[in-house]
DNA sequence: TGTACATCAGTGAACGCGCGTTCACTGATGTAC
DNA sequence: TGTACATCAGTGAACGCGCGTTCACTGATGTAC
């Protein structure tokens, strides 16, 4: 079957969604190329015409698959309790698929190669210099502050079994960020 | 060879203490039952007279195997201070294995059954107890997003790959829990 | 005290299975004539 | 306009490999006589 020009890329394109939607649910490794292309609904096959290998796949996912989410966190917190309010809100915490990648991989990014710690990094630089913009003094400390405050408790919101501690925790996470957002403490 | 009474004790808690540092390390799949045996200096068909599975490892070391990491921290932090001292600091964030579980495995509990869940939920409430204890207001809302925030914070400062910006991140950590912990605001 | 036997933590070959990867093939459609 | 052929995204059988797990076995030492 003959496909139009830019089918290929299509595909490509879809596999990738795919797969940095899978990877942030299910982890890396627990994420198989076979199983990963039924629900791109191809077979297993094709998926090297697509990409060298899953190592491949992987860091492609971190550098180019989660484009659309950090435009979605980018476009949604327009100052600081917007931005609680879509971080903390508990759809996110039971959607891990479609949620923040550094709450659902950062743990796994660590054990990945440089080239790949490198596109994280500017991910994560650009989420932090967003987080800045909303600041009343721009610090760059207390954006980085509230990053890792948002993504650890959506962490262990998620982590916990019991899901009245777990609606604490993100209230906890929200009263801290917006307490930090306001501190007048300097960062030097 | 036949041993002495409590010989097949010491290596079930062998073989739990080395799972618990493989696991910090290499995540619950990215370690086999071989690898971690030959690491006890044992071979893998006498995994299954400790352990009914992998399974049944992986909760074990949830439920049994962090307990001297929590002891660890609940010792060393005996105020907030020493408690980011000891939580932020370099080393903290280059030996995984030897760290905090909630930042190591959060990411990977949330795919465990309920039982593990339910473990863990445990020990983090712990570790939320007594940092409520370091608090002068006690409060358990600022202990919880201080934990968070300190999970959170090593977890970034791992995963980036440039090292300045890692530092920053553990400095930025560390205001940002004085800040909180001496935050006047309320917290309902 | 000496000998025969029971014990049982640990060994390592073997199992089925799913993994990542390769490759000869398919077949719908664009292109050449 | 009709026919022969080229293209190439996607197919699916097959590969070696390491996984989790099983099980018959080993062999040092405690126990029975």
């Amino acid at each position: 079957m003959r496909y139009d020009k830019d089918h290929k890329d299509r595909t490509h394109r879809h596999v990738l969604a795919v797969a940095s939607e899978r990877f942030r649910r299910d982890g890396f490794a627990g994420v198989g190329v076979a199983s990963l292309m039924k629900d791109a609904g191809l077979t297993h096959g094709g998926f090297y015409g697509h990409f060298r290998s899953k190592q491949a796949l992987v860091e492609a996912v971190i550098s180019e698959g989660l484009e659309d989410t950090l435009h979605h966190l980018e476009t949604a917190a327009t100052d600081i309790e917007s931005l609680v309010d879509f971080y903390l809100r508990p759809e996110h915490r039971e959607n891990r698929a479609q949620g923040c990648a550094a709450a659902a991989l950062a743990a796994e990014i660590v054990r990945e190669p440089k080239r790949a710690r490198v596109a994280f990094t500017r991910k994560l630089a650009r989420i932090i210099a967003h987080i800045r913009s909303l600041l009343p003094d721009r610090s760059e400390h207390r954006a980085q502050a509230i990053f890792a405050l948002l993504v650890g408790t959506l962490q262990l919101s998620r982590a916990v079994s019991d899901r009245s501690l777990s609606d604490q925790l993100l209230q906890a996470g929200r009263i801290a960020v917006l307490a930090l957002a306001d501190s007048r403490i300097e960062d030097t």
